[in-house]
DNA sequence: ACTTGCCACTCTTCGGTATC
DNA sequence: GATACCGAAGAGTGGCAAGT
């Protein structure tokens, strides 16, 4: 119960507090207009900075993992609300964003300061340059990594930009192909990603492919003795991946089971070493009878895949659409999610 | 040392504007 | 016309300065 006198006091004290701010006397936070590193930050810009960018809505997902207080969806945050978020990094200087293509929304990536702030040791690209290919990829890969990741609790994302660090290269040495990703598991196995958008010639991706399958070692005896010579001599190496898996829309796919089937059929593969190569789904598949159609798919390529170059079907074709509109507000869609 | 209340920040929603 | 952008409003939370 307050006396008459404390009521006095208190009335006073919010006069003159009331003038204070008014007049701009009190004195300001010690923190104010700073931006600060939150946790959040630090793990969002790190990944950012792993992947080279990340388009806007897939950021939502990206931060959503993490949401703030508020937030409305457990995976997801709103695109106001990531809108915010980019604002305040580039404020302080750690991102650039930049619209690159219609009916897309904003690309960010990280600056010279930003990179050095998360203690990155990348040089800065400038994504504006990049050609539309690449930046198609790029948002493949971002997918995959957010989706796997997402799915598949403890597993440790290896992204090419960290691969590429890794490197030491000499002069006239001819790099390994490296994979756009690495899933490490607790276990110890290792999965190479590969995300595989449009078609590449079928040597080359058979290339890729003994490469991945077998490692520096095949890589050595090709440089040496060409490739013929390398696929029957590297027979019994073998990479560091358990298995590699290609994400690819359906003409791509169609080449990958036909690159397999015929390596396979002309001796330079064995059924195990196909084993290990798994052609997967991009767009991603999302239902439980589309993850059934992927998998009956690569057991029929394994088995005849003459049978899957008959005509696509229009319902076929379409199913990127009917999931861009189920899950509008999912990965792959352009739009964002606002709700 | 503890309490109070402002301020900075983050969030969502919504509406106006710009662009394709 | 559809979509993206931008900013304002309003609510909630935690940090911090000031008061007790």
């Amino acid at each position: 119960m307050s006396s008459p006198h404390n009521s006095e006091v208190t009335q006073e004290r919010r006069k003159k507090e009331a003038i204070q701010i008014t007049t701009g006397s009190r004195k300001k936070r010690s923190d104010a207009g700073i931006v600060l590193c939150n946790d959040r930050d630090e793990q969002a810009l790190t990944w950012i900075g792993q992947q080279y960018a990340i388009r806007l809505d897939h950021l939502q997902w990206l931060l959503g993992s993490q949401p703030g207080r508020g937030a409305q969806h457990e995976a997801w945050i709103s695109e106001g609300a990531a809108r915010a978020v980019v604002t305040r990094w580039k404020s302080a200087g750690w991102v650039q964003a930049e619209r690159i293509r219609a009916k897309e929304p904003f690309w960010v990536w990280l600056t010279h300061r930003g990179l050095r702030k998360m203690g990155l040791p990348y040089t800065s690209n400038d994504l504006e340059h990049t050609d539309l290919d690449a930046l198609r990829h790029l948002h493949a890969i971002n997918a995959i990594r957010l989706q796997l990741t997402h799915e598949q609790e403890g597993i440790r994302w290896i992204s090419e930009r960290q691969l590429l660090s890794r490197i030491v290269r000499r002069k006239g040495q001819t790099l390994l192909h490296r994979s756009d990703g690495e899933i490490h598991y607790s276990d110890g196995d290792i999965i190479a990603i590969e995300a595989e958008i449009s078609s590449k010639g079928p040597f080359k991706l058979a290339e890729n492919l003994m490469e991945l399958l077998r490692g520096k070692e095949y890589l050595r005896l090709k440089d040496e003795y060409g490739w013929q010579q390398a696929r029957m001599m590297s027979q019994s190496y073998e990479s560091e991946y358990d298995q590699i898996w290609y994400f690819a829309p359906k003409k791509v796919r169609r080449l990958v089971y036909n690159v397999r089937a015929k390596l396979v059929s002309v001796g330079d593969l064995d059924s195990a070493e196909a084993e290990r190569l798994v052609v997967r789904w991009y767009p991603l598949t999302q239902t439980d009878e589309e993850i059934e159609q992927e998998e009956q798919e690569d057991r029929e390529a394994r088995r005849d895949p003459a049978l899957l170059d008959a005509p696509v079907s229009i319902e076929d074709d379409d199913r990127s659409l009917v999931i861009v509109a189920r899950v509008g507000h999912l990965l792959f869609g352009s739009s964002l999610a606002r709700e």
